[in-house]
This record gives C-alpha cells, sequence and structure tokens, in this order.
DNA sequence: TGATAACGTAAGGCTACCTGTCAAATAATG
DNA sequence: CATTATTTGACAGGTAGCCTTACGTTATCA
C-alpha cells in the first residue's frame, strides 16, 4: 500500500512549478537578449498584468496576488528603468496612475509578443487542448481559492 | 496598434504562477491541518518527488531543479522533524539514501492521498482535457528547456 | 464632523534559493 | 597497492522576492 510518489506521473504540483519556473526564466532571458539586463523576474508581474490605459498600483498588486508594498517596490524599481511611470490620479488624490512610459511601451510590446507567438504555438500543436489547459488551471486556481485564506495586504 | 495585455485573457505565465502558488499553499495548509505546523513551502520540493524506495539527496535536487546544497538544506530540515532518515547507500557507500521514516511515512501518505484526490477531481470535472492539460505542461517544460540554460547545479 | 477605509510608502525581517569552498569517504584506475 | 577522480554533506556568505508593521494623506460615509 505504499503508494507515495508512483514514478509513473508527476505529480501536478511538481508539473505547474516546473511550468513557472521555464515561463518566468524564457521572459527573463528573451529580454536580456534584447539587451535589457536590469529586467528581472519579478517585473513579470507587472508586464502580464499592466494593460495600455495604467492602472493603480494597489490594483496591480490584487491581481497579481501580492502586497501593496511589494508592488510598490516593483514598480519603482520599473520607474528607475524608465520603463514605467507614476502620474497622480485626477480623480482620487490619494492614488496614483501607473502606466508605462513611452520606452517602457515598446519593450512591453516585445514581450507581449514574445509570450503570444509563445501561445500561438501551443494552440497550433494542440488545439483545443490548449484551451482546455487554460480552463483546468482557472479552475485548479479559483477552487482553491476558496479553500485557501486569501494572503493579500 | 497598442496590444499590450489584453485584458480578455490572462496571460499564461500569470495563470501557471497564480496556479503554483495556490497548490504550494494548498500542500502547506494541509500539512499544518494534520497538525504539522512546522512543514515549510520548499518541503513539497522532496514530497513531490521522493518515492517509497528512497533515494540520493543528489538526484533529488536534479529532479526538483535546484542545486546540492539547497536540496541538503531541505533534507537536513526534515531529518530533524523526523521526517526523513539518511541511510547509508549499499551499492555506493559515499552516498546516503534519503528515505521516509517511520513517522514521515504515514505523514507522506497523507499528503499524497490529498494531492491524488484533488487531481481526481479535476479528472472527473473534466476527463479527457484534464489529461490534455497535463501534455501541455509537460510539453512546456521540454520546449523550455530546449532554449533556456540550464540552472542546475 | 468624526470615524472608517483606501492609497502609497518606509523600515525591517524572513524564506528559499544561489555561489563558492572544503574535508572526508570511497571508487576507479594504472 | 598508490594515486587520482568522484561523490557527498556541510559551512559561509549573499541575494531576490516576498512579508508584516506602521505611518501620513486623502476619500467616503454615517
Amino acid at each position: 500500500m505504499s503508494s507515495i510518489g508512483r514514478p509513473d506521473r508527476t505529480p501536478l504540483i511538481a508539473l505547474v512549478r516546473r511550468a513557472d519556473r521555464a515561463l518566468q526564466d524564457e521572459m527573463v532571458r528573451e529580454a536580456h537578449q534584447r539587451g535589457r539586463d536590469d529586467i528581472k523576474p519579478a517585473h513579470n508581474a507587472v508586464f502580464s498584468i499592466l494593460g495600455p490605459d495604467g492602472d493603480r498600483a494597489a490594483n496591480l498588486a490584487a491581481r497579481a496576488g501580492i502586497t501593496r508594498q511589494s508592488m510598490g517596490e516593483v514598480v519603482r524599481d520599473l520607474v528607475g528603468l524608465g520603463i514605467l511611470e507614476m502620474v497622480p490620479d485626477p480623480h482620487d488624490r490619494r492614488a496614483k496612475l501607473v502606466r508605462y512610459s513611452e520606452a517602457g511601451k515598446a519593450f512591453a510590446e516585445s514581450g507581449y509578443r514574445h509570450i503570444t507567438d509563445l501561445e500561438r504555438r501551443f494552440e497550433e500543436e494542440f488545439g483545443e487542448d490548449y484551451a482546455a489547459a487554460r480552463r483546468v488551471l482557472e479552475r485548479l486556481v479559483t477552487l482553491l481559492a476558496e479553500v485557501t485564506p486569501e494572503a493579500q495586504g
């Protein structure tokens, strides 16, 4: 009955972990290849979330699943690199709008194109199965979110 | 043409990242619920890889994708908790076999059962789509591994 | 108007990794 | 044998990416 760790099948948790690392590394690698050696894995949290209209840092934090403070640091970092800029929110003077600078826009688009190309490759190779994979992952997240206490500040 | 971050679809990288966190948290939560407050997320690297026959720490490290030193620390930690034990490898007396202690075996099995139940739920809900999702993730990892330099010590 | 909540931010701490180095044990080889 | 190569576990020190706690400021609402 010692059913621990059947070798015929990688546990989902190990599989997902490896996929996460691989994607993270890949995006950083691509950025470095374009000459941006200053891009770090944590920056992906912004790139994968921030749209062309900008957003508040607190909002970004919530969507990325990290604290406002952590997101604040990432944003400050990217402002320092000239990729983001912060402007006062005209509607709420507590808030600031985070958005891409002109240079940052170009950079983010190339990264976005890269990940999009990668996804397109998967769609071509797996077709409907790729959509299914996305659905499963989304369900996984929502299902576990029901059970696990949110860790957001 | 500002196609950055279409909001209609979460980028794969964000999706996978969230799934990883959710799973990691879930396993730790389950362990704590069973009274093992001393289990940390990093320990999952062992539980998701070590089978009933035991293995060398260096091997575990390679399979988990972390350095020997890091895995060594995790293993030492779990030995200290009475979950793992290290015995001389009969085939190579330089080496030691890492394996579950009697208590550890019981603990690991409950965790294994938990993740297995979770996967079974997904199989029931998604059927063939779940298998497809696993295939996509596996392909993702191997595809990106071809391109990204291995980070294993 | 006063209480409460939301925003950004500063300070400090922790975890999970990393690199570099080393001695000891053993295996493999000439 | 004697020597060289391999393997391991451990120590030292460093870093990235988070977290908690605590503020001051500005909005919102009773």
